[in-house]
DNA sequence: GCTATCTAATTGCATATGCAAATGACAAGA
DNA sequence: TCTTGTCATTTGCATATGCAATTAGATAGC
């Protein structure tokens, strides 16, 4: 096994070596090669591995330290570290986790679910191509028994294969892909609109009532593994970042 | 001149040796001592001045390097990097540069202005003090000939009073106090409100139309320098951020 | 079994040294 | 004047070395 661990470790000649190793970790760590809590091989094993000096694997190891992606500590090790649940003002990834900080119950319900190739209105609704089949899931999350937020999502079955046999029966699909798949970028956008017809049923608002929309879609190495709507009643929501100059606080 | 810079870095005997310098200079950045385009004292005389080794010196500037903070070349040495303009998905601090990206004619109007102890209504706005004295402004910036987005602004004068003297006849507050005071940490808040009777009027929309609120505060080492609410037609305008699970790409 | 102690593995930090790479400044030559 | 080449300064990178701090795990003692 350590064995297998330090193998996979390999310089590719391109850039300052204390760079290849961080590079060629990084990627073990991203590509879920390495995941969180795999103990990565000490500084003395890296270095005759490698054939640099210890200081050069520490450099790298240090960078990558910094950037959250492992952590170490003395005579322990170092181990991959699981990536953070929320970042700055995106801490909305986890419902489930957004509405127990908040002090309220949880709970969701899936109100419909399709599987299969997508239609006009789903793909132009998402900017999918017809040809690619995606599960399409409407989930509608409450806390303390009041209507959160509307979801609606898509997941590329292509990317992510267990989704199609999975019922979100004791997970809310965002939380399921957070734990079962892996992604390395996302956009997002906010916007504001106001509620149509099905909101005011389903999200208990009045009609035109001014909601959030915050479009999330997600990509790992540049293959699309989901794309979300998320529609949040206006006056019961507001999403706070703080930062500095030189970037998140 | 340079004997002046060197002074200033100094040890303080708390934690790591390059960690010291690091903070040192960091400071002597953030507080303004040393402005944008400021030359950083080279690695050697930093070496002499500190009685450190030059790779110790090396790892604090490559650190405040890789932050941002400080620009460096071989041969032509280190310099204070000027402050970031944008950031992520806040590229929003200068709304005549948010305007022209889009390939706009800018224009702003200062609506209102008035300067002194905020009144009651005001403070519960801006949970304001009511013996701190503030410059409240009412902007209105036009994108194309078209409202754009309604600015509300209170400036602390206590923490920026040469604001006390400026007219904004050519540039805006926002764009006035990015250049004219310094911050080290701002919140910032995205909600969505209802149009009221006066939005509808100055920004051209209808009764109840949705649109963004962004609250915005700074703060200068704890002290408040001002603080913003920006509201946008909804329909108009989305919140762009691309992110990665490790922190922004 | 339990606890106190010791040992050794591992990371953290700093130094000294040497060479490489980039490039501003200046001098030499056309 | 313009170009070309050389030199010196400054940063970038890597190595070798040594010691400090932390602490998991082994050991000894009760």
């Amino acid at each position: 096994m350590t064995e297998t661990r330090l193998d996979a470790v390999k310089l590719d000649g391109a850039g300052p070596v204390y760079d290849q190793i961080r590079r060629s970790i990084r990627d073990l760590v991203l590509d879920g090669s390495w995941p969180p809590g795999t103990s990565v091989p000490p500084e003395h094993a890296l270095m005759e591995q490698l054939g640099a000096s210890r200081m050069t694997v520490h450099r790298a190891l240090v960078q990558l330290a910094r950037e959250g992606l492992i952590t170490r500590r003395r005579r322990s090790g170092t181990i991959v570290a699981s990536p953070p649940a929320s970042h700055a003002m995106l801490d909305i990834l986890s419902i489930p986790d957004e509405v127990r900080r908040l002090g309220q119950s949880y709970a969701f319900e899936i109100l419909s679910r399709r599987d299969g190739k997508p239609s006009a209105e789903l793909a132009a609704l998402f900017e999918l191509k017809r040809t690619e089949p995606v599960a399409h899931l409407v989930t509608l999350h409450r806390s303390g028994g009041q209507p959160h937020v509307l979801e609606e999502r898509v997941i590329h079955l292509a990317t992510v294969p267990a989704a199609a046999g999975e019922r979100f029966e004791d997970t809310p699909p965002g939380d399921w892909l957070l734990k079962n798949s892996l992604w390395s970028e996302a956009e997002h956008a906010i916007s504001a609109i106001a509620a149509g017809p099905r909101e005011v049923e389903l999200l208990a608002v009045t009609r035109g009532e001014p909601c959030l929309l915050v479009e999330r879609r997600t990509w790992n190495q540049g293959k699309p593994v989901t794309a979300a709507r998320l529609l949040y009643p206006g006056g019961r929501h507001r999403f706070v970042g703080r930062f500095g100059p030189y970037g998140a606080v």
